[in-house]
This record gives structure tokens, C-alpha cells and sequence, in this order.
RNA sequence: GGGCGUAUAGCUCAGCCGGUUAGAGCGCAUCUCUGAUAAGGAUGAGGUCCCUGGUUCGAAUCCAGGUACGCCCA
């Protein structure tokens, strides 16, 4: 029976794979066949699992931070398709917002909104609207790539007018809570853009910057040579200056420096002055009213001003304890003034400029200013001091312009009057990992202050709110309501964008007098936020389909969305509904770079994940990211470590692969025409099976936790498991020539497990996995599945049995086998007599059955149990601290000694007889039962033995002559394995082969015959006295011969 | 200043409920095996388990305080 001659049953599989090449194909049959519609088309017993994508911005080329949130997206769906679930997958965009037009202001060459109305906004935003599309290519090609489903076909787009008009009647809803508003409030803003930004805008762009802090003296209007010593880190903010605060708690004093008499806390002065005599002390209410000479008058203002007041919030660790009031420019300032009746002064326009009565400084950008500001305080005499300050500064997000705060009015939801909904609404989510719930994104709810809602850009969903000169304003909630209301209708399509739906004008219902729309538009993260419900175009449309797929079962982002998309989610749905829009979510860290420093665009490090994609595959991405680390956790990337991934886990899973395929083809093994019960199959059979039972199990209930790391590293020691132990001791049941129940089993054992681990990996690795399923079962059974993904994920079938425990045992006894003959030096190709174990009675037991196993890798003749231990081993004694530590306690050190002070050789064997010995502690008799010592055995002279685990294995190395034959006989095998191999001959070839010379090694082979030519597949063996062309000469222990081989089939 | 997280071998990471000599992979050195493997195996070098204190018979693990780093807030 030659092999070759048969029909082969497997496309033929090289070792050599080129990962990326093989991806490429999938990817083909994927496209061609639809499988991902498929997938979806899917019979789904189990109902819906809801997915919702967090839009990403397609304003730039995606990278490897966001191929870590795709494949962690990807992977939980398609885990769930494979276990009956449907689980459409929307993809989405976010369209809107200030970084868009921020890339075409770049594009433009322009800077600034009057820039923009300049160019005029129809234009502007149609640049906009273009730019959008720019690199949505590049997202949906490495979307693609990386084996991500997601339905880019049907996505929803923010900017669409659908979306906007979903959007409209959400701020509906809100408005007719009465929860939307128009106020005053001392914001973050940047002057560069112009606008506004919200609080989780704000976070995103704290930097450490150097402020001048500066001291400054207020001299008492009616005693000018007394003054307040005054304390800010904002020297521009002066000159709005309206009042002094100072804290009711806090003690003040009056004091001496340099010829001048201050006012300050008491407790402060030590810190400041090194020597300033306390002249007196003053309590606040003795100052609380009293008049100051302001630092600045170049703004009149139009109420009582420049006097002392008490406010709750200042300092007593920082400054002077004496707080100046600039209302336009803090939040805490404003609230004062509020309290207060102060006035506010604002000579700061949109830009963040001096406006023209502020004359010196005209035109400044307002920090630019500090430095002259100090300046001319310290001529006026008025500053006392003057220290850089270093401390966390918010700064634009976007272009990195140092915020500042200021006085704005803008629209907000009052998002705080749901704060506890939204608390409640956070206890009904599962977060990954749970300390997000209560820590990061619970302190955020509880901290809740309003959102900004409104932006004074272009590039937005508008505001949907009219108002008209009678002071009347109106929300509208859908086009149809704005048509309605029109002076006149619009007609046809219309862009729901600015500047086309400013030209819209209502009649005001109240008054009849016309209505305009509020200029701003809003805050993109409420369109993101928006989702669940505008996707849909609910509830215009798709209102079913709006019940069914809300809220989501999961989501996934990176931690830093806590409170970008997870919040305006979270808002928005608890605004409408009351509830949460999504109840699992996976939280991912951040990717740092080799030096762990976040990966950036702007620090430029970077890594593209096209290196990798075309290098090492996805496949090895995936795998990578998925059991590197904890997802949460941040983790280092660098290409190199992919590498690794690629020899250590796919090469060895590809090997096992290939390695059925050759010789499944060889012997024309269909599996489908076989069937042996498990219980019939060899023991290594069904150690393996059981293994991978359990490890089906454990992989199924890590899934469904959302815990793919710990799964994917139990799949990765299976296959190393498979490959370096199963395969590695059944090799010879594979290839022996006879085709009997024992080599079908390995066969079917094989490919059972070969076939469950690509479905078990097809959530993790959806390309190798697809082209081992279809290999290995669709090209032999044409009713299966035609993919990997269209299969059921496995079941666990049969529960384990003690094997798992038996087999490990035998390892750990091969592992010190191995060990001891590596330390006695002879070759593991040299046979040896005997493996001395010594085992305990039910170890023993155990180990029936795997005795050949043992003596096979150990190249030894038998197995031999030690009757007596202390004939190969001597004895020590140690306390079983887990047990004795309790039981003793503070006498434990005296217990210690007593058993330190046995016969241990006496003692260990009355406990195997008695299991129980007797020891003296303080006078008082303590007997102590077996489990309370622990025996140690320690090597005896005349064996090379090894121990650990509470096992020894001794290896004897008497080596007889006929020992030392066969040692040859191996070699000789060995040395014309090598020949096939470098003359290139294929497995199933057969060879005839001719050894020349005289002496041992010829004289051993001739003994040897038989097994030299089963080993080598050698049909034809023959002897001569001399070499002929082409023989090889092989020396062994220094006595050689030559030999030819030569192919015959 | 506050919140959350992290800190274990040169690198990447495991170490549950406190327990005996703290592990794995990569890398390095020595040896070895191999007709599936780009692999496999053995041994070795390499550790202040971030620091300090506490609880305990016993702490990498629990508690408190601190340091460093990351993210977030003020």
C-alpha cells in the first residue's frame, strides 16, 4: 500500500504558511460568499444580543489603539453568533464637531470663526461634510483587515438629516421636561475656537504649565497705608476686579513687612515671611464690608463694588486667605457676585482680547498680558511678590490654546436634576472591570454638574430652538413641526444644517411675530450619545426595531470614554427613559508605546498597524491583544512582541495542523467513515478529550463573562499541550504501516481536536480558524457549515475523570527522568535499563497504563516502583506550617525544634505504618498525624536521581553490551533519517539502502536489520565491502561506516 | 490637592481564600532531542515581590502611610 497512490483527502498543507497571504484568501471566500450576511441570517434560538457601535471620528488614519476597540468589539458578537444569538451590528460615524472643522480650517489655511463666516458657512461646512469621507475608506479597509464584522454598508451617520431630526426630538423630550435652559455661567472656553467647551471636553486637555502667582497689596480706602495682601495665579483677571473675599473661619492678622502694613491670614504668614511681626490680629467680621482701592479702574462699574466679603470656599492652605473676585472669569467668583449684588466686568471679547478700554493692553490675547501686568504693578508698588507656579492648566483639546474661564451664556441640560436616575440607572450595568462602576464613572455621576449643551460653531446638529423678538422661544421636535410652523415652508429636500436651516423662519405661535433659530449648534458627544434611538430614526421609523434593540447587551470603548460616549449614553437614555442604554461594558486601557508612553498622533509614536497586518497577519494581532494582559490594564505594544505570538502559538497550532493533513492524506484517512467510542480509545485518547472538554467548558464560561484573556491563554496551553505531548508520543500510531483501531483512533482524536479548537478559536482568530474548519470537515462532509462562523460553539459532552491528575503525574515524572539523565550525561538515543520511581501506594495506582509512556520518552527498559524508600533515599522532616501554624500558634518555634530533634528516617517510616507520631511541646504530650509533617527525601549515592513535587525518580545507567548495540542501532536509524531529510525524499517514500565497511556499527546493523528498516522505511538493505558514489560515512563512537541511500517508490 | 488604577526576573506577564524553596513565556548560557514543527526537552544565571510600618505563628498576598507611573477631576 503506497500512500501517494491514494486520492488525497485534504488540500495539501505547507509548514511553510505566510499568515497574511492565507487572510487575504478568507477574506476573498468571505466577500464572495457572504458569510458574514449569513451569519446573520442565521437561525437564532436564542434571540438578540444587542451590540451598538460608539462612533468613531473618521478624521484620521485609524491606528493600532483603535484596532485593540475593534477586535474587542468583534470578538464577544461573534462568540455570541456561535451560541444562537443574533447580533446585528450596526456600524456608525461621528460626523460632527469642532475637530472636523478644525481640519478644514488646516485645509484652508484659516483660523478663526470670522475666518469661517468670511469663506461663509454653506461653504465651509460643505468642505465639512467632504472632509468626513476623506478617511472613512481607511477605517472600513482596516475594519475589514482585521476580520472586524460590522455592517459598514448600513451605518448611521450623525450628520445625516435622519440623525439630526432623532436628535431634535430627544432635545424635544428635554425641553419639555423644562430641563434645557439658557444661562450665565462661567465656563471653559477657548478663545482660539471660540466656543465653549464641555466638561468632558475639558478633561481631555490638562497640561502642567508654568503661571505667574503673584501677591498683590488692595490698600483700605480709609486707610491707604493698611493693606489686604491678595494672592492670584491669573495677574489679568485684576482688572476685572470687583470685591476681596475672605473666609469666616479664618483669622486674620495684621502685619508688618518692609515698612508696609498688610492684612493676611494668620496661619499663612510663616510661609510667606520669614520675619514679619504680628501686630495684631483681626477677625473676618471686622473686615467683612470694608473698602479697598481696586488695582485697576479702567471699567466703571455699575454697582457697589471693591469691598470685603465672606465667602465659603477660600483657602486656608494656599495664598493669603484673601480672595480677589474677577465674577466674569471664575465659577466660584460668579457665585459670590450672585450672592453679593457685585457687578461684573468683563473687558475681555470672544477672542480672549482686550477690548478697547483696557488701553495698554488692547488687543492682548489676555495671558499674553500677565507679564506686563505684573510689570506695571510692581512700578505702581503694589506687588509684593512675584513666583512661577506650576499646576495643571486645561487647554483645548484640539489646538492646545490655554483655556481660560469665562462668562458665557449658553444652553445647558439640567442634567443634575436626574443625577439620581442616572445613579440608579448605573447600578443595572455590569461593568468590565466592576471598579469602573463605582469608582472612575460612579464619582463622575456623583460629581454631575449640567452639560453645556450648546457650541457657537457651524459643523453641527443645529439647535432646534426659534425665538422671536417678543421673547417667546419654541422647541421643535421633528421637520414636519418646523414645515408646520414655517413662515414659509422650505420645500423639497433641505440640509438640516446651518446656515440653509437659519434661514427657516417660524411664525411665533404666542405672539405671531417671527422667530429665529438660536444660532448655536450642540455638543457632538449628545449625537453620539444619541445613538440607540437616532440610528433608527426612532421614533419616526423603525419603531419596533427600536424596542427590540434597546438597550445594548454591550458595548466596549477604551476608559477614556467614561466620560465621553459611556456618559452621553448614559444621559441621554436616562433623560428619555429613565434608564441605561446598554447593560455590559468592557472597558479597555489605553495602548502605550515600548517606553509606555500613550500612543499619540501628536507624540508621534505611533505604531501603524499596517506593519503588523502585513507582517505577522491579524490573526496574531488579534491573539495578541486578546491574552497579552487584562484588556483594562494599559498595556506596551511593539511589533516584535507579535513575532512571538506567530512561532510560539499559530506555527505550533499550524504544525499540528499540517501534521494530521500529511498524514491523514498519506493513508486516505476519512474520519466520517470511522467510529470508535471514546471509551474504546487508547488512553492518550482520552486524556486529550477530556482536556479538551474542560477546556471547552472554561473557554464558554470565560466568553460569556467577557473575559476572553483567560480563555485564550487556556486554548494556547491545550494546543501546547496537543502538539508537545499528544502528538508528539502518539507520532508512531500515525505513521505504522498497519491500519488498526489504534492508529483510527489517533486519527479521529486528532482531528476531533483539531476541528473543536478551530471553532473554540474562530471568535479569536476568524481566519486560521476558517481554513482548518474547511479543511478539515467541510472538504469531507458537504452538509456541514460552510464556515467556521456558521457553526455552534462546542458544548462540553463528557465530564472529566481522574486521567487529567494521572497524566500529569506521569509528566512530572518524565520531566525528572529527563532532568536526571541530562545530569548523568548519556544520550537520550542510548537506552538504559531501568527508571527507579518512588511513589506513594496510590501514585503508583495511577500510573497503570502510563508506564510505556514513561519508559518510551525516557528511552528506558522498565519502570521500577522503590519498595523502600530508604534504601535510595534519606529523610528529613518539616512541619506542615499550614496545619501546625494554627494549631500551635506562639509555640510554634518550640514545636519546630521537637520535630526538628526526631529520627526523621524512624520517624517518616512510623508514619507510614501508624500515620501518626508523638512529640513533646512545652511538657505536654502532641501527637501529630501525617499530614501535619512533611517528608523530604534527598538523594542517595549510586543513582542520578532527580525530586520535586513529592516525587524522586532515579535513573539507573548500568549500561550492558547489548544496551550499548541498540544505542548504536539508533544512531545508525537516526543518522539515515537525516540522509531522507537532506536528500529531500517525501515521508511515505520508501529507500534501499547499503552500508559499506566492516566492524561494529556493520555488525550491529546486521542484528538490527529489521528494526533499521521499519524505522527508515528501507525495503531493500544490503552489505558491501566498499563504498560506492555517493555514500556517506557516519561515525559513531569512532567506529564508522558508509552508507547509500536511494529512493524506490 | 482629590479620585481611580498599576508596581513581581533584562522584557511581557501569572500568582485564588495569607502557608513551606515566588512561577511561566521570551531573551541569555550550557547540554540535549528531532522525518510534523520556524519547534521540543533539561539545567543554569537572573528577584529588596516599589518603600516603611502594622495585623499574624507566618505577608508578594490583608491593613495604614508613603514613593513612582498612568488616567481622570479640581
Amino acid at each position: 500500500m503506497s500512500g501517494s497512490q491514494k486520492k488525497q483527502i485534504y488540500r495539501k498543507v505547507s509548514p511553510q504558511i505566510s499568515f497574511p497571504q492565507l487572510e487575504i484568501e478568507v477574506l476573498d471566500f468571505w466577500r464572495q460568499e457572504k458569510i458574514f450576511q449569513k451569519s446573520l441570517d442565521l437561525p437564532s434560538e436564542k434571540g438578540e444580543f444587542v451590540f451598538y457601535e460608539g462612533p468613531p471620528t473618521a478624521n484620521g488614519k485609524p491606528g493600532s489603539h483603535h484596532v485593540l476597540s475593534r477586535i474587542f468589539k468583534d470578538i464577544f458578537p461573534r462568540f455570541r453568533t456561535m451560541c444562537g444569538y443574533h447580533v446585528p451590528r450596526k456600524a456608525g460615524w461621528d460626523t460632527h464637531g469642532l475637530p472636523v472643522e478644525l481640519e478644514v480650517e488646516r485645509q484652508l489655511g484659516i483660523s478663526g470663526k470670522r475666518d469661517i463666516e468670511q469663506v461663509g458657512i454653506a461653504g465651509f461646512n460643505r468642505l465639512c461634510r467632504e472632509s468626513i469621507y476623506r478617511y472613512l475608506e481607511d477605517w472600513e479597509k482596516l475594519t475589514e483587515r482585521i476580520g472586524f464584522w460590522i455592517d459598514t454598508k448600513d451605518a448611521y451617520y450623525t450628520l445625516s438629516n435622519d440623525y439630526i431630526e432623532s436628535v431634535w426630538w430627544i432635545l424635544k423630550q428635554v425641553w419639555d421636561k423644562d430641563l434645557l435652559y439658557y444661562d450665565y455661567k462661567v465656563v471653559p472656553y477657548c478663545a482660539r475656537c471660540g466656543t465653549t467647551l464641555s466638561s468632558h471636553e475639558v478633561d481631555q486637555g490638562y497640561k502642567t504649565v508654568e503661571d505667574p502667582s503673584v501677591y498683590v497689596r488692595f490698600p483700605l480706602a480709609d486707610e491707604p497705608e493698611l493693606s489686604l495682601l491678595v494672592w492670584t495665579t491669573t495677574p489679568w483677571t485684576l482688572i476685572s476686579n470687583v470685591a476681596a473675599a475672605i473666609s469666616p473661619d479664618i483669622v486674620y492678622a495684621e502685619i508688618e513687612h518692609e515698612g508696609m502694613r498688610l492684612i493676611m491670614a494668620r496661619d499663612l504668614v510663616p510661609r510667606l515671611f520669614k520675619e514679619a511681626p504680628v501686630l495684631r490680629e483681626i477677625s473676618a467680621a471686622e473686615l467683612a464690608g470694608r473698602s479697598y482701592i481696586p488695582p485697576y479702574s479702567f471699567v466703571r462699574p455699575d454697582k457697589k463694588a471693591h469691598y470685603i466679603v465672606e465667602a465659603g470656599f477660600v483657602s486656608r492652605e494656599e495664598g493669603t486667605g484673601i480672595v480677589h473676585i474677577a465674577p466674569a472669569f471664575g465659577a466660584d467668583d460668579m457665585q459670590v457676585a450672585r450672592q453679593q449684588g457685585l457687578p461684573l466686568i468683563n473687558p475681555v471679547d470672544e477672542e480672549g482680547r482686550f477690548d478697547k478700554r483696557v488701553e495698554p493692553w488692547e488687543g492682548q490675547f489676555v495671558r499674553d498680558a500677565n507679564e506686563e501686568i505684573v510689570l506695571e504693578l510692581k512700578r505702581r508698588r503694589l506687588l509684593l511678590a512675584h513666583v512661577p507656579y506650576e499646576h495643571s492648566y486645561p487647554h483645548c483639546w484640539r489646538c492646545d490654546t490655554a483655556l481660560i474661564y469665562y462668562a458665557k451664556a449658553s444652553w445647558y441640560i439640567k442634567t443634575t436634576a436626574v443625577k439620581e436616575e442616572l445613579l440608579k440607572a448605573n447600578e443595572s450595568v455590569t461593568w468590565h472591570p466592576e471598579h469602573i462602576k463605582h469608582g472612575r464613572f460612579g464619582n463622575w455621576l456623583e460629581n454631575n454638574i449640567d452639560w453645556a449643551l450648546s457650541r457657537e460653531r457651524y459643523w453641527g446638529t443645529p439647535l432646534p430652538i426659534w425665538s422671536c423678538a417678543g421673547g417667546h422661544q419654541v422647541c421643535i421636535g421633528s421637520v414636519a413641526e418646523m414645515r408646520e410652523m414655517a413662515v414659509a415652508d422650505p420645500g423639497g429636500e433641505l440640509d438640516l444644517h446651518r446656515p440653509f436651516i437659519d434661514e427657516v423662519k417660524l411664525k411665533c405661535p404666542e405672539c405671531g411675530l417671527e422667530m429665529s433659530r438660536e444660532p448655536e449648534v450642540i455638543d457632538a458627544w449628545f449625537d453620539s450619545g444619541s445613538m440607540p434611538v437616532a440610528q433608527w430614526h426612532y421614533p419616526f421609523e423603525n419603531r419596533e426595531l427600536f424596542k427590540k434593540r434597546f438597550p445594548a447587551d454591550f458595548i466596549c470603548e477604551a476608559i477614556d470614554q467614561t466620560r465621553g460616549w459611556f456618559y452621553s449614553l448614559m444621559a441621554v437614555s436616562t433623560l428619555l427613559f429613565g434608564s441605561a442604554s446598554y447593560r455590559n461594558v468592557v472597558c479597555l486601557g489605553h495602548i502605550l508605546d515600548r517606553e509606555g508612553q500613550k500612543m499619540s498622533k501628536s507624540r508621534g509614536n505611533v505604531v501603524e498597524p499596517w506593519q503588523v497586518l502585513d507582517n505577522q497577519g491579524a490573526d496574531a494581532f488579534r491573539w495578541y491583544l486578546f491574552t497579552v494582559s487584562s484588556p483594562w490594564y494599559p498595556r506596551r505594544f511593539f511589533p516584535e512582541a507579535i513575532e512571538e505570538i506567530v512561532r510560539r502559538f499559530l506555527l505550533t497550532l499550524w504544525n499540528t495542523y499540517s501534521f494530521f493533513v500529511v498524514y491523514a492524506n498519506i493513508d486516505g484517512f476519512n474520519p466520517l467513515e470511522h467510529e470508535i467510542p471514546l471509551p474504546e480509545r487508547p488512553l492518550m485518547d482520552r486524556w486529550i478529550s477530556e482536556s479538551l472538554q474542560v477546556l471547552v467548558s472554561e473557554v464558554r464560561k470565560g466568553l460569556n463573562a467577557y473575559d476572553a484573556t483567560s480563555s485564550g491563554r487556556k486554548i494556547q496551553e491545550f494546543v501546547d499541550d496537543l502538539s508537545n505531548w499528544y502528538v508528539r508520543r502518539c507520532r508512531r500510531r500515525f505513521w505504522k504501516s498497519e491500519e488498526d483501531n489504534d492508529k483510527i483512533s489517533a486519527y479521529l482524536t486528532l482531528h476531533e481536536c483539531l476541528v473543536t479548537v478551530a471553532k473554540l478559536l474562530a471568535p479569536y482568530m476568524p481566519f486560521v480558524s476558517e481554513e482548518i474548519y474547511r479543511n478539515l470537515v467541510k472538504s469531507i462532509d458537504k452538509n456541514a457549515s460552510e464556515s467556521v462562523h456558521l457553526c455552534r460553539f462546542p458544548q462540553a459532552e463528557i465530564a472529566a475523570s481522574e486521567l487529567a491528575g494521572r497524566m500529569k503525574l506521569a509528566r512530572q515524572i518524565v520531566n525528572l527522568g529527563r532532568a536526571a539523565r541530562n545530569r548523568a550525561q548519556v544520550k537520550t538515543r542510548q537506552p538504559l535499563p531501568e527508571a527507579v520511581v518512588a511513589a506513594a501506594g496510590a501514585e503508583r495506582e495511577s500510573l497503570q497504563g502510563l508506564e510505556h509512556l514513561i519508559t518510551d520518552e525516557l528511552n528506558v527498559k522498565r519502570l521500577v516502583y522503590a519498595s523502600d524508600d530508604a534504601a535510595l533515599f534519606t529523610v528529613t522532616l518539616k512541619p506542615n506550617l499550614h496545619k501546625l501554624g494554627p494549631r500551635f500558634g506562639p509555640r510554634r518555634p518550640q514545636a519546630d525544634a521537637a520535630i526538628a530533634a526526631l529520627d526523621a528516617e524512624q520517624a517518616a517510616r512510623l508514619l507510614e505504618t501508624e500515620a501518626r507520631i508523638g512529640i513533646t511541646v512545652d511538657g505536654k504530650e502532641e501527637p501529630l498525624a501525617a499530614d501535619e509533617l512533611i517528608v523530604e527525601k534527598a538523594e542517595r549515592p549510586g543513582f542520578v536521581i532527580e525530586q520535586g513535587g513529592g516525587l524522586a525518580v532515579g535513573i539507573n545507567t548500568r549500561l550492558s553490551e547489548e544496551l550499548m548495540r541498540e544505542g548504536i542501532a539508533r544512531e545508525l536509524v537516526h543518522k539515515v533519517q537525516n540522509l531522507r531529510k537532506e536528500a529531500g525524499f517525501e515521508i511515505e517514500d520508501t529507500i534501499s539502502a547499503t552500508f559499506s565497511g566492516e566492524g561494529l556499527l556493520a555488525d550491529v546493523a546486521r542484528q538490527f536489520a529489521d528494526f533499521f528498516k521499519t524505522e527508515t522505511l528501507c525495503r531493500d538493505l544490503n552489505f558491501s565491502k566498499e563504498g560506492g558514489a555517493g555514500a556517506a560515512k557516519i561515525t559513531v563512537d569512532g567506529h564508522s561506516l558508509e552508507i547509500a541511500i536511494a529512493r524506490l517508490s
